[in-house]
Formats: structure tokens, C-alpha cells, sequence
RNA sequence: GGGGACAUGGCGGAAUCGGUAGACGCAGCGGCCUUAAAAGCCGCAGGCCGCGAGGCCGUCCGGGUUCGAGUCCCGGUGUCCCUACCA
């Protein structure tokens, strides 16, 4: 039997074993063999939405970095949790089954059984024993049960708004899910159009969900971004009587009331219903025109066309409540114009063009007069538009005040007046619940005959998914389950006739309290016991990219703050610290005229680039990984042909877990080098022993000779392993375990069995195939390397006694000199003296600068 | 238009508190081993000048603070990500 390193020959072997013998089982609350006096870790993933694609080198990025963590708490002593599922609802599953008949649930389980198979390839230790998906009815039992509780406090309706459809995915779709007037999944265009749809109140949490964001540890740019996203704007909403019209007003939402003497026009957004109520009847025609134009824009791109501001006068007037009827300054003209959304504020807009861009815009598009209420603090002249802050001018009741007292003064007088109040807006709006799709979780609500609806008792869910053979929508948008059949009457006890809800939830719905549900998946009473959650808390470190910084991460707070009110958790968040893994991407290449050539086109071999095809020159650039470039790694290939170890040494070799970065399939083999060479430390590749027969011998006293080479060089390493748990940047952790390996070869002769172990123990995170297969070949128990003692750093071995003096003359280097450790500040400036005397000769020394264990600097003329 | 992140050799990236820039790896070059090649092992390796000792320049560009700046401050350029009439 030959003694190389050929990983194929054990990697897949422990994987089995791990399994086996359920390695990283971790017993929780009520089982067993659960110790609560170990302190606890729950680190997560983002669990992955099943597609038929598998996984790509992306993905295993931040698993192999939670991996890595997980395994090293667990040897530390903590009980971790670390489990992986599936977010296993949602439309491509559907609309494949739409496509070839094949039912979701099949094409959602074969993917499953592919993901899981890749992750336990990659030698991830999640605890399998409680994994699960979104879409079995054990799950979304209580996904129904918690949308029961948002029933119950009021936190979900139902009402007509116009929403956004897809006509080519027959369904409405949330705000968030369309971009640009396309849509998210599939770029196909959608409209506007009122429906009646299930919303939930997410707005009532809007203040706790910006204010909490306080407390937690996440990245400043996702925190700024849910609370843009949130966007509370304080204010004031106004009250404009309309002229001539009696009983009619205009109110608006503003953040500036300071400038209400500004006004000069009014604006209303087409769908505002006043439109129809004040418009004149010479105006009547233009309007109803532009009305027309502006709902056919919204279905393009209302934000592009708006290049210019557009809009028609109604041809009424409002009147500024801080005027006097009479006077004619009073009377301003009320416009319709597209740049104001109805679904904002009031949507009505007071305008005042001398201090709002927008505002200036429409004015000159139309002739409008500008006034100016406030200046520069600094009294500069401003033409035209002024939009900062400075005091106010021309505003008889405030004149002088700076902004900010304006604004409150204005504020305390509107309410005097009986015109206006504070308020404040948020840009956030309510959460667009249902969607018209088969493959979601049903809404546990019964629609009684006289219109009203009321929801399923708690001990009659899950109310499962009806099995169904097609699952195309209608043509007229009426949902899959609006043909279920029986499963549509339910008769109450009282005899009534009650029918189902037909919609389903979003994709969003089963991701927003999954990580509870890993602190006790099995668990047929409750959605996760009492104990579990009071021992399991909240998760400690959650990995995912920036993509799902505002949506998942805004609604799992929400559900979860609604969780904490009812008293159900122990905590107000559920992720008390995130990190955003960077994104993976490739090389691609560019020709003369900036075209990217597929990869497969591209010549690699020569000094640098060319295309195959015409030979021209390229140059190399770095892109995202995409089919069409045909630059896209399959980790099972990358695997196969260089080893599990090697994979997940290279993902984490490659830089920082944080930054993005390409794959560079020329770097893989580095790292399958590195165990190689590591391998024939430990094993005599010639020989026919399992392991270097040395390396059984237990060792005994303190290191000496080449075995005290290698503690030098073990301590500051481990030192650095130690370090990269900090920031996630493992490269260096490797690169440090690969200058130890350099050492450790130069004096292989020293290289004692405790030591062995000790590099065994902290490597088993990194790449726990080889630790576990070499920690049984020093006869250790099989698989147990995975639950030895992170190894202690031992201070009195932290590199040799001497370290090499920088000697600068004004900064410069100019000589280096070995110095012991201990050397005082004078020593050292003797030895630095010593080492330049030749550079300093004729000159006069003002200033000599020691900075021990670094460097002595002369300042010398 | 707004907000954020980043910028270091041919490539990926190192560099605690401001203290020897380029660790580690890839690609490259030289040597050993070999009939030869591969693999492996040993060594070289930012640029320029010099036979050499050595010197000069160098962390996107321009200023500044400092004994000393990749790191701090001001101004600019470029790349990537997010966002987009939010009143």
C-alpha cells in the first residue's frame, strides 16, 4: 500500500464516518447528553433557496468560514450550533413545474438531495439531525401559526391597492421585487394594477426596527441601509384650503414648514383622488389626458422619462393658511405632475422652488414664480435654488430664525392656526404579503359568505398544500388554489360553509424564523420549546452576502419583535452580530474593442492571454462568475481533482472572507501542494508505516535543539491562527501555518509527537480530513480530532531570543543590526550607533528615537 | 443625482498603536536529482543606475502633519456595490 498523500483514498471516508457516528450532533435542552453548564455559540448561515444549478464556488465560501469557526468553538468547549436547511418555497421551482409538469415538490427534493450532497462533500460539519426545509408542512405548520399570532394583533389585512403584476409570471409582486418596472427573477416587465392582497403592518415596528439597530453588532453600511430603507422623515402635514371650492383642501406632508412663505404652486400625484373634485372644467380635458399618459408611464419607466419634470395645471388654486385670503400673494395655482407618488405622504406636495431642486425643476419647466424664504448663514448670495440650512427671510412670523427654530416655530403656529400638525413619514410602507402562486404556504384564513374572514384554529394547521397537477395561474390571475377542488369548502362546526384562502405567502415568509426553529426542529407541540429558546437565545454570528442587507434581515426582525411581544422569545433581535462574506468572482477577458471573450475561448498558456481564434492580444480583468462567460467552478470538480482539503484551504486562502475576490484555478494547486508537503512531515511517502515511527514515541521535557526550532516557530504561528478568528481572515492563519511548515521541513529531524498533535488540533478546522486521518494514524481514536482541545499558546516559545534592529538616519534605512530581546533602550541605541557610525560621521545628532523591538531613528544634520 | 467600499509587484494578497513595504502562495528564473522529462529539493526574485560596495525611486495622483506615512488630514482620479424624484 502505497504512503502518498492521495486525500481520494480517506477524505470521503471520514465525511462517512462524521456522519456515521453523528459528530456534530449537538444536544440541546432536553436531550440526554445536553451539559448546560457549557457556554453556548449558534452560528448560521444563510440557508440556500434549492436551485437546480447546485452549488457554486460561491456559495462554500462562508460555509467553509463558519465551518471553520464552528469547529474551533466546538473544541473550545462550547456547545455549538451550527445546522444547515433548505429555503425551499418559492417561484423557480414552480415555474419549472409550470414548464415540464414535474410537481415542486419532486424538483425540490432531488435539488435538495444535490445540495446536500455537494456540502457534505465539502466536509461541513453541520448537525444533519436538524436539518429541514421550508416546504414540508412540519415547518411551515408554524410558519402558519406565527402568521396566526400577527393575525390576532391586528398586524395583518387585507385591501385593494394597485400592485405590481407580471403578466408573464401571472402574479403580483412585492415593491422590493421589482426593479426598474422589471421584475427581480426573471427581468419580464410588470404593471401596475389594483388588486386585493394580504398585507402585514410592518410600518407599526418601523421606529423599534430603525432604534434597535443600535445595539447590534453588524456592519455600519447594512445598518445605514435599513435605516434609508425604513426612511423616517420627520415633519409636518399642512392643510390647504382650495379657493372657490368650499369644503375642499389640499393637506401635504413637508419637511420644511420653515419655508411655508416659499409656496408657490401646489402639486398633486395623478391617482390623488382631489383631482377629480377640483379641476376645472376648462382644464378638465388636459387633465384627464395627462392622467392617461402618466398611469401608461408607470408602466415603463416613470424615473427615466422624468428627465424632464412634467405635468397640467388643474386650473384651481389653493390658498396659503398663513395668508390673508384677501391677499392676492395668497392664492397659489394646483398642479398634477408624475414626480409626485401617491404612495408617499399624502401624496400632494406643497412647492417651494426656492429651496427644493425638484420643485425649482418644475417651476422653470412651467413658468412659476420662485420665492426666497431662507438664506445662507453666512449671507452669500444665492441664485436660484438654495437647499441647505440658514435663516429665515420674508416670513413675517419667523423672520431671522435659523432652520432648525424656524421649523419648530412654524410648526407651534400651523397647530395655533388649526392647519397642520407634526407627523412623521417613513418611506418604509406595509409589507405586501400574498402572492397568486401554488407553491407557498397557504394562508390559514377562512372567507365566510357574508365577506368576512376570520382565521383557521391553531390545532386544525398545518393546513397543507392541496395536491394539484397543474400549477399555472389563470389567465385572468386567479391562483392555482382558487381550483383546488374540495379542498377549498370547509364546513365549521356550526354548520356553516366557510372557503379557503387561495393565495400563498411570498418567499420571504419561511426565512423569517427559521434560525429559531434549528434551536429545536423536531418539536411537534411548539414552534421550539420554551427551554430551548431561553438556552439557544438569539444567533451570535450570522454569514450571508449584502444582497439580503435590507429585505430578510428587515422582515426576520420584524416577526421576530412581534415573537418578543408576545412574549414567545427572550430577545428583541434575533442576529446579534452579522458579517457579509464578499462576493466570489472570476477572471474574464477583454479584447482590443472592451467585448469580454468567453473563457473557453482564451489561451492561457503564453505570457499572457490571447484568443484562440484570431490570437489577438486580451487583457485580463476580473468579472463576475457567469454562464455566459463560461468562467463558472463547479467545487465538486475543483474536489475531485485536487481534494476536499485543498478546496477549502484555497476559498479561504484566497484573502480576507469579507472582500470580494476572483478564483484563479492557477492558485489551486498551491494549496494541495501545502498538504503535501505537510503529509511527508508526518509520513514516509517510501516507506510502508502509516506514520513516522519518531512521531509514536511519547515526548517528554522541554524542547531542545531542532525540536526548539520548531516550538519557536509553532507559538507565534498558532499566535496569528489565533489572531484571523478576529477579523475572518483566515489567509493569514494559513500563510502562517505554511512559514511554520517551512521551518518545521528544515528541522523535521526535532519534530516531536506533542507537537504533532498540537498542529493536528488546530489544522482539523481548516481541513479536517487530513487532521483526522493523520490524528488516527498516531493512534488516536478515529473522528476524534474533531472534539480534541484547541491547543494553548505557550508564551515562553514565541520566536528566537534576537530580532533584527532597523537602524534610520532621518528616516531612512540605513543598516540592520540583530539585537537581543531584551536589550534596553540604551543598548539598542549603541548597537544602532555601532551599525551606522560611517553614515553619522560629521554630523550633529539632535534627536535619537528607540522604539524597542522595532527600530532606532537618528535625527542628524 | 445621492450613499458606501476599495485602490500595494506579472497575479491573489501580507504589513498590531504611524515604526525594516511586498510575509505567504501563484506565475517566472537559476541550480541539484534524472538518460530525459515530470515531480521533488535548494536558491533568486518591486523598478532603475552601478563590475562592485552601494545609491536613487517606489503602496492610484497632488498637497499637508510627523523624527518617521501604505496607515492620519485636505483635494483629485479610477473601479466596484447599493440607491434613486421620498417632498
Amino acid at each position: 500500500m502505497t504512503q502518498r498523500y492521495e486525500p481520494s483514498l480517506f477524505e470521503a471516508r471520514w465525511q462517512q464516518h462524521w456522519l456515521e457516528n453523528r459528530t456534530f450532533r449537538t444536544p440541546g435542552p432536553g436531550d440526554p447528553d445536553f451539559d448546560p453548564a457549557r457556554p453556548k455559540y449558534f452560528v448560521l448561515d444563510m440557508f440556500p433557496y434549492p436551485s437546480g444549478a447546485g452549488l457554486h464556488v460561491g456559495h462554500p465560501m462562508g460555509y467553509i468560514g463558519t465551518d471553520i469557526i464552528a469547529r474551533r468553538k466546538r473544541m473550545e468547549g462550547f456547545n455549538v450550533l451550527h445546522p444547515m436547511g433548505y429555503d425551499a418555497f418559492g417561484l423557480p421551482a414552480e415555474q419549472y413545474a409550470i414548464q415540464t409538469g414535474q410537481h415542486p415538490a419532486v424538483t425540490t427534493e432531488a435539488n435538495i438531495a444535490t445540495f446536500r450532497r455537494q456540502m457534505q462533500a465539502i466536509g461541513l460539519g453541520y448537525d444533519w439531525d436538524r436539518e429541514f426545509a421550508t416546504c414540508t408542512p412540519d415547518y411551515y405548520r408554524w410558519t402558519q401559526w406565527i402568521f396566526a399570532r400577527l393575525y390576532d394583533r391586528g398586524l395583518v389585512y387585507q385591501t385593494e391597492v394597485p400592485v405590481w403584476w407580471c403578466e408573464e409570471l401571472k402574479t403580483v409582486l412585492a415593491n422590493e421585487e421589482v426593479i426598474n418596472g422589471r421584475s427581480e427573477r426573471g427581468d419580464h416587465p410588470c404593471v401596475r394594477r389594483p388588486l386585493k392582497q394580504w398585507m402585514l403592518r410592518i410600518t407599526a415596528y418601523a421606529d423599534r426596527l430603525i432604534d434597535d439597530l443600535d445595539e447590534l453588532e453588524w456592519p455600519e453600511s447594512v445598518k445605514t441601509m435599513q435605516r434609508e430603507w425604513i426612511g423616517r422623515s420627520e415633519g409636518a402635514e399642512v392643510r390647504f384650503p382650495v379657493a372657490e371650492v368650499e369644503g375642499e383642501e389640499v393637506t401635504v406632508f413637508t419637511t420644511r414648514p420653515d419655508t411655508l412663505y416659499g409656496v408657490t404652486f401646489m402639486v398633486l400625484a395623478p391617482e390623488h383622488p382631489l383631482v377629480d373634485r377640483i379641476t376645472t372644467a376648462d382644464q378638465r380635458a388636459a387633465v384627464q389626458a395627462y392622467r392617461e399618459q402618466a398611469a401608461v408611464k408607470s408602466e415603463l419607466d416613470r424615473t427615466d422619462l422624468a428627465k424632464d419634470k412634467t405635468g397640467v395645471a388643474t386650473g384651481a388654486y389653493a390658498l396659503n393658511p398663513l395668508l390673508s385670503p384677501e391677499d392676492p400673494e395668497a392664492r397659489i395655482p394646483i398642479h398634477v405632475g408624475d414626480y409626485v407618488l401617491m404612495g408617499y405622504g399624502t401624496g400632494a406636495i406643497m412647492c417651494v422652488p426656492g429651496h427644493d431642486e425638484r420643485d425649482f425643476e418644475y417651476a422653470q419647466e412651467f413658468g412659476l414664480p420662485v420665492r426666497t424664504v431662507v438664506a445662507p448663514e453666512d449671507g452669500s448670495a444665492v441664485e436660484g435654488c438654495f437647499t441647505g440650512t440658514g435663516r429665515a427671510v420674508a416670513s413675517p412670523r419667523w423672520d431671522g430664525l435659523p432652520t432648525a427654530e424656524a421649523k419648530a416655530r412654524s410648526l407651534g403656529i400651523l397647530e395655533e392656526l388649526g392647519c397642520g400638525t407634526a407627523r412623521v413619514t417613513y418611506r418604509l410602507r406595509d409589507w405586501l404579503f400574498s402572492r397568486q402562486r401554488y407553491w407557498g404556504e397557504p394562508f390559514p384564513i377562512l372567507h365566510a359568505e357574508d365577506g368576512t374572514h376570520r382565521r383557521v384554529a391553531d390545532e386544525d394547521l398545518p393546513v397543507e398544500l392541496p395536491e394539484m397537477t397543474d400549477f399555472a395561474p389563470a389567465e385572468d390571475g386567479a391562483p392555482p388554489l382558487s381550483r383546488a377542488g374540495d379542498w377549498l369548502e370547509v364546513t365549521d362546526p356550526s354548520g356553516a360553509r366557510l372557503v379557503r384562502d387561495t393565495d400563498t405567502m411570498p418567499g420571504w415568509a419561511g426565512s423569517c424564523w427559521y434560525y429559531l426553529r434549528f434551536m429545536d426542529p423536531r418539536n411537534g407541540q411548539a414552534f421550539a420549546s420554551p427551554e430551548a429558546l431561553d438556552y439557544w437565545r438569539s444567533v451570535d454570528l450570522y454569514v450571508g452576502g449584502t444582497e439580503h442587507a435590507v429585505l430578510h434581515l428587515l422582515y426576520a426582525r420584524f416577526w421576530h419583535k412581534v415573537l418578543f411581544d408576545e412574549g414567545l422569545v427572550p430577545t428583541k433581535e434575533p442576529f446579534a452580530k452579522l458579517f457579509n462574506q464578499g462576493m466570489l468572482q472570476a477572471f474574464a477577458y477583454k479584447d482590443a474593442t472592451g467585448r469580454l471573450v468567453p473563457s473557453d475561448e482564451v489561451e492561457l498558456s503564453g505570457p499572457e492571454p490571447i484568443h484562440r481564434e484570431s490570437g489577438a492580444r486580451l487583457e485580463q480583468v476580473v468579472a463576475k462568475m457567469s454562464k455566459s462567460l463560461r468562467n463558472v467552478v463547479n467545487p465538486d470538480e475543483v474536489c475531485a481533482e485536487f481534494g476536499v482539503d485543498a478546496f477549502r484551504l484555497y476559498e479561504m486562502f484566497m484573502g480576507p472572507l469579507a472582500d470580494s475576490k476572483p478564483w484563479n484555478p492557477r492558485d489551486v494547486p498551491g494549496a494541495r501542494r501545502f498538504l503535501e508537503r505537510l503529509w511527508r512531515l508526518f509520513v514516509d511517502e517510501e516507506g510502508d508505516q502509516p506514520i513516522r515511527a519518531e512521531l509514536l514515541v511519547e515526548a517528554s521535557g522541554e524542547p531542545e535543539g531542532e525540536a526548539l526550532e520548531i516550538e519557536r516557530a509553532w507559538n507565534p504561528c498558532l499566535q496569528r491562527i489565533n489572531d484571523s478568528f478576529g477579523a475572518f481572515n483566515f489567509n493569514t492563519a494559513i500563510a502562517a501555518f505554511m512559514e511554520w511548515l517551512n521551518v518545521a521541513t528544515k528541522h523535521r529531524a526535532g519534530f516531536r509527537r506533542d507537537q504533532a498533535e498540537r498542529v493536528l488540533a488546530a489544522l482539523a478546522p481548516f481541513a479536517p480530513h487530513v487532521a483526522e486521518e493523520l490524528w488516527a494514524r498516531l493512534g488516536h481514536e478515529p473522528g476524534s480530532v474533531s472534539r480534541a482541545a484547541w491547543p494553548a499558546l505557550d508564551e515562553r516559545y514565541m520566536g528566537s531570543d534576537t530580532f533584527e534592529l532597523a537602524v534610520q538616519v532621518m528616516g531612512k534605512l540605513r543598516g540592520r543590526v540583530e539585537a537581543p530581546k531584551d536589550a534596553s533602550k540604551d543598548q539598542l541605541e549603541a548597537l544602532a550607533r555601532a551599525a551606522v557610525a560611517d553614515k553619522l560621521e560629521g554630523k550633529e545628532i539632535k534627536k535619537v528615537i528607540v522604539v524597542p523591538g522595532r527600530l532606532v531613528n537618528f535625527v542628524a544634520m
